[in-house]
DNA sequence: GCCAACGTTGGC
DNA sequence: GCCAACGTTGGC
């Protein structure tokens, strides 16, 4: 078991609309080292689901349906993209200034490449994160 | 193949 | 709205 994070601006495409849909595509990546993500997914694998710019907050965790295929938006057919959906909300959100108090999680990719939109989570940020949201699996 | 210019992301 | 970080583009 992986455990990643994905980033969406809420006015873009909202957690609660992610949940409304009952899943969705997560197409549009157009960066590699996020791409190399993508494809290390696995069925079954669970991600963060994070608000960028409005927000800032980690609000909910969803599961990968569907591992990495052709994204048809890249007509260049070089990127890919994975299917998503809804696994839980997180009890409590966890903002990005609350993770950057935590000694434990100043490594995570989320500080470290703040620009980078699909990433690894180690287990034991995984588990931290999860504590800090007041959510258990 | 180097590197300057430019565009994009996203925190503040 | 500004700006830092960083990926990409294009001239040489």
């Amino acid at each position: 078991m992986q455990y990643w994070l994905v980033k969406s601006e809420p006015s873009v495409y909202s957690w609660d609309q992610f949940v409304a849909d009952g899943g969705t595509h997560w197409n549009g990546v157009r960066n590699h080292q996020a791409a190399k993500s993508l494809k290390t997914m696995r069925h079954g694998d669970l991600a963060f689901f994070y608000h960028s710019n409005e927000g800032k907050e980690i609000v909910g965790i969803a599961k990968i349906s569907r591992e990495a295929y052709p994204d048809p938006s890249d007509a260049k057919g070089v990127f890919v993209m994975v299917d998503l959906e809804p696994f839980k909300p997180l009890k409590t959100p966890v903002g990005l200034a609350a993770i950057k108090d935590v000694p434990n999680l100043k490594d995570i990719c989320l500080i470290r490449q703040p620009r980078l939109s699909v990433m690894p989570v180690s287990e034991k940020e995984w588990q931290t994160i999860l504590k800090m949201g007041d959510t258990k699996l």
